[in-house]
RNA sequence: GGACUGUUAGCUCAGCUGGUUAGAGCAAUCGCCUCUUAAGCGAUGGGUCCUGGGUUCGAAUCCCAGACAGUCCA
């Protein structure tokens, strides 16, 4: 255990925040023996960045609970299947099976995806997957099954009980058209099993069912078992209230929902679990991240060229800045992590507790000493041309020297993570041209008197034999057009590797052969 | 109309529990490694810390008002 004034002093926001919860809630948390926190899912998509970012989150805030207390915490991550299904995401296979089932619940909706009961259940096991990838500690709950089991039902009886009261608070943040109608109860249709957003007409509490006004026709439904949902602001209440949550971390979109669901939990009886709402992702023009516009950049991408540590990292940092989120950053996060990482080696523990990399790793980062930056492997591919990490590995060792691969898991998995970077991103823009005769014919030059080679000679050497092969071919006056012809022709780019290195690195058989295909 | 963020070098940002001369990375410019180069080394330029007021011995930092930008709610 850290000491404790060490603890009550710092100022990373996962201590402050846990240090708050701990006190606010004191009494609250003694009598159940237990920290709950929340994170909400809704389902009618795939897991995306801000599901990492919440769940990433929350589990810092775990973590530094359980240096300052002994009470056990859980995280629950609820999924909210039990919603209609509003709008069809895209980038969904066989849209028209969405497109019958609109506004029934995720759970009653055949799976486009073939695979799962439904498309809410579907979705459902996509973020399990997703977070086990992750390794996130996490209780999944169900929304449709918390329903339908009648472990809601105590609760929903209560806000049956406290209905006009609900209605108070909820009636004057609606426009007038919603005042209306609205409802915090919505049925589920019993012919078409929609979920049915109609006037009340009457509610019976002796029964436990509300009449409602259908289209005229008045169908009485129980709230109890999954019959009814709750409308969302209310639904958010009662679960707060059913499972005793005590935090949840939300976008800044639903800070006035929660004032509201707050206030409804108050209604209920119990004290509104600590809030943290935290600012949304933003892409490289400062507009928000949607999935509809495909901008900024999803996780997928984000795992394909750099960590899971990164990103971790990245969440950390200032949850309450709207923060933007596109190709750039992510070796920018990577190269942080590295300094952070290094730094942690050297610095006493208040400082530890400021490094991200302490709330990364729940206190325990690796050790590994970096080499070098990301940013500088990243040119280190483009210019050595490497296409595999043996390569790579090779043009790293001459870089510095005496290094095991063994001993740098951490930097193997980013060699990893540049060559697919440059494959992706950077060899796409290549050109490739053509030589001319009069290239054809140096460059032919270059390949014999490279079998006069052997790659033990000195790199020097080789490059010497370049700049001959150039002075003999007509480029006297301009070694630079003849670097230059090279580049272009054998890298598709117009500046390369310092080509006598690349040459021994890359074995004189193996250039030859390089060369050789591009005068053909 | 309301809520929340943000505004610091050309760009991306750090610094914000008040305290030397406001920093970093990238970009730019110049130089070095005898000849294309940079994965190397060194140097240089660049700031009304959005504006105005207040508190203070002292404000990028705290308070108030405003401008602009973004997101959300109604």
């Amino acid at each position: 255990m850290i000491d404790k004034s060490i603890i009550e002093k710092t100022t990373s926001w996962p201590f402050v925040e846990a240090r708050k919860l701990i006190e606010d809630r004191e009494s609250n948390l003694k009598k159940k023996g237990k920290i709950t926190l929340q994170t909400g899912y809704g389902p009618s998509g795939l897991p995306h960045i801000g599901t990492f970012a919440e769940v990433a989150r929350t589990t810092m805030m775990v973590n530094a609970i359980s240096h300052l207390t002994d009470i056990p915490t859980e995280i629950i991550t609820f999924s909210d299947d039990m919603d209609g299904l509003r709008k069809i995401p895209d980038n969904i296979p066989n849209p028209e099976i969405l497109e019958k089932n609109l506004s029934k619940p995720l759970t009653s909706i055949p799976d486009p995806f073939k695979k799962y009961s439904s498309y809410g259940e579907h979705n459902n096991e996509m973020l399990k997957s997703f977070l086990n990838k992750f390794k996130f500690n996490y209780t999944f709950k169900s929304s449709t099954q918390l329903y339908k089991s009648g472990q809601f039902n105590d609760t929903l009886v209560l806000a049956l009980n406290k209905y006009q009261e609900i209605i108070d608070i909820v009636i004057p943040t609606l426009g007038k058209e919603r005042q209306k109608t609205y409802s915090p109860f919505l049925p589920l249709c019993p012919k078409t099993g929609k979920v049915l957003e109609i006037p009340v007409l009457e509610i019976i509490k002796d029964k436990n069912t509300i009449v409602f006004d259908n289209k005229g026709e008045k169908i009485e439904a129980s709230i109890l078992d999954g019959n009814c949902k709750l409308q969302w602001k209310v639904d958010w209440a009662m679960r707060w209230y059913a499972l005793d949550v005590d935090y949840e971390m939300y976008g800044k979109d639903l800070i006035e929902s929660a004032v509201v669901s707050g206030k409804i939990c108050k209604i209920l009886g119990k004290k509104s679990p600590n809030g943290f709402p935290y600012e949304l992702f933003l892409d490289e023009k400062g507009e928000k991240i949607s999935k509809s516009k495909g901008n900024g950049i999803t996780i997928g991408d984000w795992l394909k060229y750099a960590s899971p540590e990164s990103l971790s990292l990245f969440m950390y940092q200032n949850p309450k800045r709207a923060k933007k989120l596109y190709a750039d950053v992510v070796p920018k996060a990577v190269d942080e992590y590295l300094t952070c990482i290094d730094k942690f080696d050297e610095q006493d523990i208040q400082h530890r507790l400021l490094n991200p990399a302490w709330h990364v790793h729940n206190g325990n980062p690796p050790k590994e000493k970096s080499i070098m930056p990301f940013s500088v492997l990243l040119s280190l591919v483009g210019t050595s041309n490497a296409t595999d990490k043996e390569v790579l590995w090779k043009f790293i060792k001459k870089y510095k020297k005496d290094i095991k691969v063994s001993d740098h898991p951490i930097l193997d998995n980013l060699v990893e993570y540049a060559l697919r970077y440059f494959v992706d991103i950077v060899r796409p823009k290549k050109k490739y041209r053509k030589p001319n005769e009069k290239e054809k014919k140096a460059l032919k030059d270059l390949i014999n008197r490279l079998k006069d080679c052997n790659d033990q000679m000195d790199p020097e050497a080789i490059q010497t034999i370049v700049y001959s092969v150039g002075k003999d071919n007509g480029y006297k006056e301009n070694l630079r057009e003849w670097f230059k012809a090279i580049y272009e022709i054998i890298f598709g780019d117009q500046d390369g590797p310092r080509i006598g290195f690349f040459i021994s690195f890359l074995g004189i058989k193996e250039s030859m052969e390089l060369i050789n295909k591009h005068i053909r």
